[in-house]
DNA sequence: GCGCCACTTGACAACGTTGTCAGAAGACAA
DNA sequence: TTGTCTTCTGACAACGTTGTCAAGTGGCGC
């Protein structure tokens, strides 16, 4: 800057100027710098005007997701910087593993960077470690998951109705025997999954079948052995509800080995890529995570543009897509 | 800062050498130091620090990903941030959309952020405009792609030897009349997959039949359609070479809907979630992303730690899994 | 000629941090 | 005692910017 501000002949202050856009600058002055700045090869040093700038802003967010290679959490991902980028705002993403320990280093790190938000996907149980954050002035929204211990905006699905919708669905099929495979029960989502599933079962004063219930699956390899152990019991389901994008794949497996895939009903929370072309196609519980990244950004910038209201959990509906798998009878 | 410094009654020069943990501090100010900054909730400003340190180094690298919720790219991503955690450098993703001028600002908006280094899957056809940022001594290093105008690392899948491999593969198989759906031929991988088609029939004196062969498609939906006029023609293939992702997907939806889909064989190139679940299962040459990323960041920290040696193209092997698709007789 | 105004321009300090250097304090040997 | 050396500490300037404010210039009306 000092280099351009000798070769046009001005202070640094008009540089300053000129680069931001600032009004005041007499058009002969404004090309001089211009040409100076292009034939230096000048760049804004944006960490500098931050740090002098009144309002401080990085221009930057911090995104916390569970693995940037997941693809939900891609998406999500995706809209949030589309959101961004309208306002000139980058996005410094990292992937916490399901780690309450990362996931703080993360927004340790970011907090470091002076983002001027956060949006997390939480995998902790006590964010009261985000207080600090909170009083510092970085508004902070977490996504998929509510918060614990501390008040904050948050944007999630409507687990509870999207899992009785699929359990109404196949009650609709003549479905009586519906097993349900959840994921770890530690996960508030997956909690509240589980819990539609129990509601709308009560609510048709059908009792649960121990035997046809098994929570705490991790991973394809896990829920395919539980949805075969249950599926070759004594008394097996006609139906099934996966209670999560892996699961669904994993009963699915399941089912393709024992043969059983066009005869037991299959139900999957959380869409995935080429549902519709396995045989049959999965019916699904579809979340919309474009629709969660964007209004969690949205909450997010309007919440930097000062809005002070208190802090409230959005819910973003979850659709039923009937493709086959959903609508096999008893 | 100043704040610490006074409650511990110390110095600011105190304070900087305590929160960065360097020597010759004597244990007792060092303890008054760490309990002044817990009890005032002092957190190091990252980029004051990097705006005055020698270095410069931000700690922060950019990524510019043609969409950070691709699979490929997502994977990609991944595999980087996880070279960088270790190094405790995060990162900076964003997506071109394989468009040209937003890549160039994404790179302009990473500059301006004082990035340490740039990993970019390029869309744009001369990189030429990158020579700002490597004369300010920012590493630059490509993936997926090489660059164009510019002398620079990159690594890339061997494209052309995964494609003539495929081709190997159905030629033993007994084909004859193979057809190759490829992506936008603009794109340089594109290209050279579709050379792989034409080296390895050439190499086995088979005449390359012009209706066999549509490049240029983007997308499910075009490659979907163009498979099914090629199927539907006067002299059909027996086996289909789909050039990426995309275009497999589309050409298994168009065989599916001719009824053909277990009598023509079909192998891709890249790797998708469920490929195996289909039925037949689909046969691809499958690159590793995850491989790219780690090299690609590899490449990049070693540069950064001074390596100034001439820059290198790396290659990372694709490999063929069959699984079905690929092995139908014609 | 004078006063007033609008418009440009630049000097200076400051943002939060660290590199440099010099000074203070204590240990030790002669 | 003195000198020398080591260890610890802090004053100060600087990193690349921008907010504040004062000063310079020229036009206009009286």
């Amino acid at each position: 800057m000092r280099d351009v501000a000798a070769l046009a002949k001005v202070s640094l202050k008009t540089v300053s100027r000129v680069v931001n856009g600032e009004p005041g600058v007499s058009p002969v002055l404004a090309r001089r710098v211009m040409a100076a700045r292009d034939r230096l090869g000048y760049r804004h040093d944006l960490t500098a005007s931050s740090l002098r700038r009144s309002d401080g802003r990085s221009r930057t967010i911090g995104v916390v997701l569970e693995d940037v290679a997941n693809p939900f959490a891609s998406t999500l991902h995706r809209a949030i910087e589309d959101v961004a980028v309208k306002r000139r705002v980058l996005v410094l993403a990292g992937s916490s593993d399901e780690d309450e320990e990362r996931e703080q280093q993360l927004v340790s790190a970011f907090a470091s960077r002076r983002v001027d938000g956060l949006i997390i996907q939480p995998s902790s149980h006590d964010h009261s470690y985000l207080l600090a954050e909170r009083n510092a002035g970085t508004p902070v929204v977490f996504v998929d998951r509510p918060p614990s211990f501390l008040d904050a905006d948050a944007v999630v699905t409507d687990n509870v109705a999207g899992i009785r919708q699929a359990v109404r669905h196949l009650l609709d099929h003549g479905h009586r025997r519906i097993a349900y495979l959840g994921d770890m029960h530690s996960i508030a989502t997956a909690a509240e999954r589980h819990q539609g599933y129990v509601e709308e079962l009560a609510e048709h004063n059908i009792a649960v079948d121990k035997h046809l219930v098994r929570l705490d699956l991790r991973g394809i390899e896990k829920a395919q052995a539980a949805a075969g152990e249950i599926l070759q019991g004594s008394r097996p389901p006609t139906a099934v509800i996966a209670g999560q994008n892996l699961i669904t794949i994993g009963a699915f497996r399941a089912l393709r080995e024992l043969g059983l895939h066009k005869r037991v009903a299959l139900v999957g929370f959380d869409d995935f890529l080429l549902a519709d072309l396995l045989e049959p196609a999965i019916t699904v519980v579809a979340q919309d995570p474009a629709a969660i990244g964007r209004t969690a950004a949205g909450v997010l910038f309007r919440r930097l543009d000062g809005d002070r209201s208190p802090s409230q959990v959005h819910t973003v509906k979850s659709r039923m897509i009937a493709r086959g798998s959903g609508e096999i009878p008893p």
